[in-house]
DNA sequence: CAGTGGTCTAGACCACGGG
DNA sequence: CCGTGGTCTAGACCACTGC
């Protein structure tokens, strides 16, 4: 933990303990770095994540005001979607299971080898898992990872998070996501796992995550019931 | 535009240009700073910008490693959204219509004084426009915004661009906005205007966007036509 | 005008990855 | 071990806001 990064905990603390209430000002830079004894550039990185987060809006000349939030109940925490939908159910104090549907090792396909930049000779994991939510079919996640760089699976990891394994055990860190959203009819798969009926809609997210390393490791499509699930994000800037 | 923006605008360029290629390492923060004649601080914040963005991944003890882009060919650029429609189409040289369907001022309903801030006495616009694309119909948008945040809305601004109306001429600065997206079904509205089939399925954002001053502007209900447009995101973090 | 945040510097120390 | 990027400092200048 860096000391922006606990300085901006502190006062994100604060504004939801009303010690600075919304819609008010917060103290100027200056004082902030005198109060917890850093150098300004300091406060400014701490203020910059509450921007991102959505918490303060800094205008230069006028000061930093504090923001009515609009998502005060929900988790926005910059690591948002990297530790996968195991652990955001788990703060919601919600059950989730994982059945496996299929899971096979192959070699990749053309559009899957440019996806996750591979040789044909490389192969592929191809996983189906139901995400079952409060024992509601949630998601259906059609999920594509290249066998060299996520060793080891097994159906006790698919069961539980991929993405912790990814992340602790193998020791890997995410760099990001490109996201494609769509709205979709329910294919055979969805009718028969998500249990929706043929003329229902269904949210499906393409996704290509990255290593900090550069490699693409996970190719997938999440197809959301259109009545369980919507995506949501909060996307503020400086 | 600062050191940093431009020198990170050299970098990419140098990317595109492949006289850094993809799959190596950029020159050392240290280096590049004697080249820009800046201090590292700004390199660093110069290369902050070009992980945001997608076109390389830093690793701490090892180096900057520019990647291969899932975007070369679109619009990445950090203001993204907030440009409005009217000037992504432009920039792909695509041609945008808008046909106003409807253009009221009103009192705002108990959601929408939620949503805005509002208080039931304060009067808002109520705007339905269907944007037309190379002439085939893409979005029907349902907005409203306040009439004392954005005064004189006139007919010719809404065929043009409101974003450029209020960056512009009003000299607002957005601040960022909240999304939620939807798969739903289409309603009657739809399939008037966007000439969906009943059972098609419709791609709906919800979003309310936020100035600096800390004051929702804007609640709209985009339905877009799924089988014309999703929605992208890149999503990287340090 | 005084006060604010945004940027920038020239250093410094540290954590980490690789040989 | 060395070289890397991440952080941090104590200042400085500037652009902008509101009065």
């Amino acid at each position: 933990m860096t000391k922006y990064e606990s300085i901006a905990a502190v006062i994100k603390q604060r504004i939801q303990d009303n010690v600075y209430q919304t819609g008010t000002l917060l103290p100027n830079q200056s004082d902030l770095a005198s109060e917890f004894g850093v150098s300004r550039m300091t406060i400014n990185k701490a203020i910059n994540i509450l921007t991102m987060e959505g918490f303060v809006s800094s205008q230069r000349g006028f000061g930093t005001k504090i923001l009515n939030h609009p998502l005060w109940n929900k988790d926005v925490s910059p690591v948002n979607e990297y530790r996968g939908l195991s652990f955001q159910m788990a703060e919601q104090h919600r059950q989730i299971k994982s059945q496996i549907i299929s899971f096979e090792v192959a070699f990749p396909e053309k559009k899957i080898q440019e996806r996750l930049m591979l040789t044909p000779q490389q192969p592929v994991y191809q996983i189906v898992r139901l995400r079952i939510v409060d024992d509601d079919p949630f998601i259906l996640e059609h999920t594509i990872m290249p066998v060299d760089l996520i060793p080891n699976l097994t159906d006790d990891i698919l069961k539980e998070s991929i993405y912790h394994y990814i992340q602790f055990d193998l020791g890997l860190q995410i760099a990001g996501a490109y996201r494609n959203i769509q709205a979709t009819r329910a294919d055979e798969f969805d009718i028969k796992y998500l249990q929706c009926q043929p003329t229902d809609p269904v949210l499906e997210v393409e996704q290509v995550a990255y290593l900090k390393n550069g490699r693409p490791f996970e190719y997938s499509h999440s197809r959301n019931r259109f009545d369980k699930r919507g995506y949501t994000e909060l996307d503020m800037r400086n």
